[in-house]
DNA sequence: CTTCTATTTAGCGATATTGCTAAGTAACGA
DNA sequence: TCGTTACTTAGCAATATCGCTAAATAGAAG
């Protein structure tokens, strides 16, 4: 394993662990419909708001939303559709472990 | 979140959980150009091979690959090549992350 | 049967993740 | 200014992950 093999794999590896959460999963979904605030996700997901919004900067933290204030209230959103194609993708591959 | 949701996203985060560690990633990779015994895959890494037995162990519970025994060694492959679909579907998501 | 080689399992300490409550910040309205 | 609402940050306890060494297992060869 080459030194820029193994910055590829941990920068790839980053990706997948910020994906890899049940709650997470859900607001990628959920993001792919629209943008939406903390308190609609928090509603949704039924936990607390701080624990949805320590999910949310892990998410932003990985470049796969970005926040946007507006009055009291912040709306996140994907940076980027393909994030969904990503895990169409996933859905495919998961299914098809279980055959 | 309905519990079918619940489920669903549960089970996909298993799956990225399982793929979420660059010695898993590059063991995905390698395996995705043929079948590996162990000890190969653990000179390619670097680590010791417990550790390496560990990562492969984790990854035929997620159902990514499977094992075949043949005198004393034991060779890997991949489930499916969707794996290798997946993940090149991640490459493209991961770097225009970083534009 | 004994020994060697390839691999897995067990157990340990270090570190990371998760979800909670409590406390801090920031914009808005009275 | 003061209070309220929406959110984030900090701190904590429980749990999971990681890589290691040591010990167990399973074939193959003598």
């Amino acid at each position: 394993m080459t030194n820029a093999d193994k910055a590829k794999f941990k920068s790839q590896a980053l990706v997948l662990k910020a994906l890899a959460h049940p709650s997470r999963l859900f607001i990628v979904e959920e993001l792919s419909k629209g943008e939406r605030c903390v308190c609609e996700l928090t509603e949704m997901i039924g936990a607390e708001m701080p624990t949805v919004s320590r999910h949310l900067s892990l998410l932003k933290n990985a470049g796969i939303i970005v926040d946007d204030k507006r009055g009291t209230q912040v709306f996140y959103k994907l940076t980027t559709p393909c994030v969904m194609k990503f895990l169409g993708c996933m859905v495919g591959v998961e299914s098809s472990f279980k055959r």
